[in-house]
DNA sequence: TCTATTGTAATAGGTATATTAGTACAATTA
DNA sequence: TAATTGTACTAATATACCTATTACAATAGA
């Protein structure tokens, strides 16, 4: 099962739908190749509507990560994002100036949250032993 | 001019707002005790509806950052935020979490990420001395 | 006390987003 | 051919955000 939910979360269904497979994609629990769950399958075990797996898709073949055919289903895409280095940086500079603003106004040393995400990345990064 | 609005962010502009005073007292441009623009004031200042400041000095209000009073203003509170630490932490993970997806994904080597954050929280931290 | 200032409250309207529901169609597969 | 799968479309609903407007209550200052 790839692909949870959370309703307490506050972001957007289909957005959590695009993050865990792009976890999945990054632990490499799905590999180049592999077929995701067919939309109808998705919502199903997923209980959410066809559409909202079909918004998510769509949102990941934008991003290059996956292939959608009609009939044949969808699949992971070995082309990782297109974006540019300079661009990618610039993007991830709000998710970090974000993260600063919550580390230093809750006092939490900087270096914990650094471990912290040393530690979250390489749990994304290692997992592509098991299959 | 501490409150401004970047209309390209997705992120709601009270919320916008509410980061902009948190980002004032941890670089120390505002100080326990200092008194934050009136609402009508920053509404015009900000070029928003008064609602919308309202509702970001209400946010800030639960947060124990200032305090208003009816006639008087509002002002900032001395009190830091009252979670505890177990509280906050699990509070950063989703952040933290967030970022390291972004990093691994795009594959930027978490050494980066990391001297940004270190350079984006010092910038917070340390301009006390001007003023 | 009087008056201006300030925060607060309440309502209404508009816009955008998110999600569900349902139906139909088109391409692929077997 | 027939089942499967992605795609497209409309409609309905709910929610969040922001604006506009009006009124009221507490405070500060002359």
């Amino acid at each position: 099962m790839i692909i949870t939910i959370d309703l307490n979360n506050n972001k957007p269904t289909y957005l959590q739908i695009v993050d865990c497979v792009r976890r999945a994609v990054a632990t490499g629990a799905l590999k180049t190749g592999d077929q995701l769950p067919t939309i109808r399958e998705a919502a199903v075990q997923a209980r959410v509507n066809r559409n909202t797996i079909s918004r998510a898709y769509l949102e990941l073949e934008h991003l290059g990560m996956i292939r959608s055919r009609q009939g044949a289903g969808s699949f992971v895409t070995d082309a990782g994002p297109d974006l540019e280095h300079e661009e990618r940086v610039k993007a991830l500079q709000t998710l970090v100036d974000e993260l600063a603003l919550e580390t230093v106004h809750y006092q939490i040393p900087v270096d914990d949250v650094i471990a912290m995400l040393r530690e979250s990345a390489a749990k994304l990064g290692k997992e592509s032993d098991h299959d």
